[in-house]
DNA sequence: ACTACATTTAGCTAAATAACTAAACGAATT
DNA sequence: AATTCGTTTAGTTATTTAGCTAAATGTAGT
């Protein structure tokens, strides 16, 4: 039951629903996160922690940069979840997205 | 958004998904549900009014008591998320079932 | 109208949470 | 090995939350 609970609390907060929508655009490092999210990178890291913990983002070091992506683990259950948080829109989700996909990391970070 | 958020928090609490999945056995009400969690009346009666207030649950009095159920509503968001959290299992809510099941409204409430 | 009893609300406490700033950490590059 | 810069951790504050007891509410049956 743990993970169940993990993982719905996890969804529970309107920045860490958000940033879950975001990274299914693209992986994005806390940096990007942080820009479009408007709220201090301390605070975005903590919450990535958070949705690590729960089995639904898992990252890897890119360069200077560390991406964090969805998980595409087989773990049954993750699945099920992000494929449940897929098919959710919002217009907060689109636009987001847009400012994900619009953002440079190269400019910004 | 709001309408996710208040799904997912309903759910990331302990005693209510079991509330929820109690539920899908049968209709129960506070009383019932009360001596199978172990808590206050109040504090169910609380929890209660989470997932009533995230549409997870309906309720509809019946004689002396108020029936809690799930709600069956055509509202796409519900039914889906009910549907997925139909699919959880563990041992926990399996003794709760089993707790829900051989309860006798009549002799305990 | 009164009583009985299921349920809800109010008010309290302790613990958890989300935000911040500032300091620490760590990997890549010079 | 020193610097740079993205990221994480520590520590603080205000808010929310889950539990409790006790009181209020409301409906059914007398």
């Amino acid at each position: 039951m743990e993970q169940y609970l993990k993982a719905f609390k996890a969804l529970s907060d309107d920045s860490r629903l958000r940033i879950v929508k975001m990274l299914e655009v693209k992986p994005m490092c806390v940096c990007e996160i942080t820009l479009v999210i408007g709220y201090a990178t301390s605070t975005v890291s903590n919450h990535l922690k958070i949705l690590k913990e729960a089995g639904l983002v898992v990252q890897e070091r890119d360069e200077r940069f560390i991406n964090y992506s969805l998980n595409k683990d087989k773990k049954q259950f993750i699945a099920k979840i992000l494929a449940f948080v897929r098919k959710l829109d919002d217009e907060v989700f689109e636009a987001d997205k847009n400012s994900a996909l619009a953002s440079d990391r190269a400019l910004v970070c």
